[in-house]
DNA sequence: AAATTTAAACGACACATTGTAGAAAAAAGG
DNA sequence: CCTTTTTTCTACAATGTGTCGTTTAAATTT
């Protein structure tokens, strides 16, 4: 994935891949609980010995692999800047869309790591980017005292936002991306300004 | 806990209690799934052989106990048909106060299950409860035909609802349960009735 | 194309954990 | 006090983990 990886030897290359390939097969089949170090290397056609000389354990393997989706579904989102400049609440969010997209893209990944019971640590990492990246859009925009704190606001926000991707992935999905960011957005906006005490019609967040 | 717990074994009430609270001193130590049977037992004070007479193994003991709590925490629920009765923009709705007071009264539990990473099952448990409820006052609403279907709105709501609770479990809480109760039932409602092309004020779900 | 370097495979190992079985000891319950 | 039930105890097989040298194979370099 990366320009470096052309100077890191064949087989090492291949041998991840190969072991992040055998974990999603395995995911899609049973919880990853479950899963044993030896099905994992057969399934990967790798000697369990080849695995241990690159991963501490199979979490180890996970996390290196769910790295690489928060990288490639954050890479393309928009600066907070950005993001305000291009704000009209009939505008799907540049940010919105690209989650759906991505999500969509990687649908089997994502619905086996985001859906009941899914694997906690994704959903709880997942969750703390998108609170990073609301945290920023936040901090640009003049809030008026509530008595709501500001992060519980945020936790709304994030809430509702991954539960929506989440179910968004589990279904059949008729709605495209763009209409989802626009659903999204007006759901999760409509909530708040007025909460706060903004009327979000004259208001251009 | 049941009244039918009398005619069971004192032994069999006692090895259950004790095994439940070892369980729930070490799920506040460290992660469900590095926990194993023969440190619960150790803790517990109860032999592992007599772990494994009551339970087939720590998921079951798990299960069992969230079993518990999801009961106590519904058993005070109103009825849909009440809940809809009571009604108001100024008024705390009863099932959300009674969710945050259980919350706080077992904050280490809740802190345990729901904060990151938490055990998902019992997340994604909590969630299906709480959709079936919303589900059920949702039945009894007139919807107009809206492009955002109504399974993404219940999910949506029970998403935001379930952060909220778990941002209030893990924060220092200045609010009650009634003002989050009042904030929840706004910061939701106030999004989904635009977003389905309804007035909120003029509307009374 | 050959030489060098590096990674993968292999088999063996110690170790921990799981789940089960049968007999002895302890303690409820009536 | 006697019966019944539960718990403890010891032992066991089965499975999975993580680590070592050594050998084999294949990629990279010259």
């Amino acid at each position: 994935m990366n320009a470096e990886d052309n100077h890191v030897d064949l087989r090492v290359r291949r041998t991840r891949k190969l072991l992040w390939e055998a974990l999603l097969d395995l995911i899609m089949e049973k919880d990853f609980e479950t899963i044993n170090i030896k099905e994992l290397c057969d399934r990967a056609m790798v000697h369990r010995t080849t695995f241990y000389s690159h991963y501490q354990d199979k979490y180890d393997l996970l996390e290196q692999g769910m790295q690489a989706m928060y990288n490639e579904m954050t890479s393309l989102w928009p600066s907070p800047e950005k993001a305000l400049a291009q704000f009209g609440w009939h505008t799907p969010p540049e940010n919105f869309v690209h989650i759906y997209k991505h999500t969509a893209e990687n649908r089997d990944f994502y619905h086996r790591m985001l859906c009941r019971p899914g694997v906690s640590s994704f959903r709880s990492q997942l969750s703390q980017y998108f609170l990073e990246y609301a945290q920023a859009r936040f901090d640009r925009i003049d809030l008026p005292d509530s008595q709501v704190p500001a992060q519980a606001i945020l936790r709304f926000i994030v809430g509702a936002m991954l539960e929506l991707v989440t179910w968004w992935v589990e279904s059949e999905r008729p709605q495209s991306p763009e209409e989802m960011a626009l659903y999204t957005l007006r759901l999760i906006t409509y909530g708040v300004y007025p909460t706060l005490g903004i009327d979000p019609q004259s208001h251009n967040p």
